[in-house]
DNA sequence: CTGAAAGCGCTTACAG
DNA sequence: CTGAAAGCGCTTACAG
């Protein structure tokens, strides 16, 4: 218009500094927070800016300063609403952080090196891994690179990645001792994927738990965290001869599927004929339909967890694996019959805490 | 190493050329898909490449093509399922066309300006707006900067943006006639945000299809398509000296919660005392515990045409408003009293289509 | 097919 | 505080 030029494309720092007659320099000033300015300089930027509509080139900006100020979230599927949750909570503690998230989702592979490639093209300074784990190799080559990693509700102690979860082996053997303490006789597992570590764990929580009470047997079905692999895992425990008197499902995405199956085609009351618990605390796991005792994982602990180890570990330089384990409350709902003693009412929630005092 | 210098960040398409003893544009052209190299050339710089662990800096490219192959998806939150369907669907489609998602989710606002700044400054190639809208300034700013805006599952006239919905005019009319045909005789409506197209649609519909009825009589609630807001809303109506006998709620996120209020807060039976429809055939609708008559809403398709729509108007540069309005299907389950007829199964679904032979 | 060079839009020493 | 200049890591005419 003024020039009689047609500008093409967004606004440039040197279109606003012939406009506001400053350098270049200075506009970048302006908008660099604690750049040596004076406020004549920037008043006169600011106005220039304004009445050109420039907002600064974040993509110019990463390639000079080595920072993209971009974090990938990868997330393999949505589907069990922890997820969502979770992303959600990321999106605005990083928010805060003044970061944004590149989301990777909707692959069905087991670990994310395919989207690694992606990933490392836009040269994002940090990666959260969720429900999803990595290569060591790739892990390696993070460390190496000074790419902060953490994986979000996996852990391993094998790599150079740091680790948010919730104690799962605890609060595991805690719903163990919950349903010994309620009576129940016949137990099984529906595990999620085989070699997740929060399978793992809880898994091996829930069956040390039975065995410090003397119960060495425990049915063991596969789920793999699929709401159609529990259906099918269910079907299975429910059809044996002798059907157990609980359910421990390994995480509650699965247990309501599980409880669907008990009550609709098996006609069972719960938890008069069955019990079942879970595990997340999720949305559905609070509906009155389902109820479930489940153990709670702190999302907003975890995420918070996760968010800062990424900002220190990007400051400081310093890829150091850190692993946060933060503890989760057995949640008492009516999915499973209760114990006579050992609860206790906090905020509201009925929640149980294990006879050894933890 | 082989030069006694210590590399520090990620390797360089120039150190990639110095290995391969080679032009850095050869290495450049290597890595551009369609770009004129001879094989030999070629794989000495894939050799080298190789060797050194190098990636093309998507942010540099970006910089020198203005293309930066992100797409922004900006999506208010995500409790309801429906969305995380949607996007792992859409990460999963821009995956295919190398295109990445920079999400913005985890904020209260009812449209997305605040965070417009920030996905601006990134460049993005396009945006996609879910559960969310712009106001009209930044809108007509996205046409001006040729960045195509397609919203999704929401719907304007007014502004220079595309839009993606589905005929929830028509599927809120035929949840009326299904419901009339049922025998229905009192009716409710629990809205979800006053001021989106897919409520006012939705809306509308239903009310237009009770009076080719003759039925005037409606007794409307706000939900805001919130959980909490439904529930209250179910209480009102719930609690009227005359109660309806069907309830639609604008989605089926509600309608999960109306059900539970219904049967565990009044206890009544379903459909028995009361008839409750939703809308978005979304998870729990289908589980058996709610298996709620609905309008599906069909998010591959939906998402595909959204996808191409960013990918036309990229390619030819051209942003003209597109509005695709794609159908659903009235999917017959047990929340509702069934009518004598007009059913029909279709693919192990019963569907039900308007006497009208729409 | 290939290389040297210009340039994308910024930040940041450097010298005033 | 300010401006001129170098440079981040690429792509892409241009000339051979």
């Amino acid at each position: 218009m003024d020039g009689g030029v047609t500008r093409k494309g967004p606004v440039t720092s040197s279109q606003v500094a012939r406009r506001a007659g400053v350098s270049q320099s200075a506009v970048s000033r302006t908008f660099t927070p604690g750049a040596s300015i004076s406020p004549a300089t920037r008043a006169k930027v600011l106005a220039a800016a304004k009445e050109l509509g420039y907002r600064p080139n974040a993509i110019a900006r990463s390639l000079i300063t080595s920072r993209s100020r971009i974090i990938a979230v990868v997330m393999a599927y949505l589907e069990n609403l922890f997820y969502p949750d979770v992303l959600e909570e990321l999106g605005r503690r990083l928010a805060a952080e003044d970061y944004h998230v590149l989301l990777f989702t909707g692959f069905k592979d087991r670990d994310s090196d395919p989207v690694f490639d992606q990933l490392m093209q836009y040269r994002v300074d940090g990666i959260i891994l969720a429900s999803t784990s990595l290569s060591s190799d790739l892990s390696e080559e993070c460390a190496a690179a000074g790419i902060p990693v953490v994986l979000f509700n996996r852990t391993t102690e094998r790599d150079a990645v740091s680790s948010v979860t919730s104690e799962n082996r605890e609060g595991a053997r805690r719903l163990a001792d919950f349903l010994v303490a309620g009576g129940h006789k016949r137990f099984a597992f529906i595990s999620g994927l085989q070699n997740s570590s929060t399978n793992r764990d809880r898994y091996e929580g829930f069956r040390d738990g039975l065995k410090s009470h003397g119960i060495e047997d425990l049915t063991v079905q596969t789920g793999n965290f699929s709401r159609s692999e529990a259906e099918t895992a269910a079907r299975t425990i429910l059809s044996a001869p002798e059907r157990p008197d609980a359910i421990f499902v390994a995480n509650d995405h699965m247990a309501v599927a599980v409880m669907d199956v008990a009550r609709y085609e098996f006609g069972l009351s719960i938890p008069q004929d069955l019990s079942i618990v879970g595990y997340d605390d999720v949305g559905p796991s609070r509906w009155p339909s389902y109820d479930i005792t489940t153990v709670s994982q702190p999302i907003d602990t975890m995420v918070d967890a996760a968010v800062r180890i990424l900002m220190d570990q990007i400051t400081s330089g310093l890829i150091e694996p850190v692993h946060e384990l933060l503890p989760g409350e057995l949640i008492v709902r009516s999915s499973a019959r209760k114990p006579r003693s050992g609860l206790e009412t906090v905020n509201g929630r009925t929640i149980y805490r294990s006879g050894d005092g933890l």
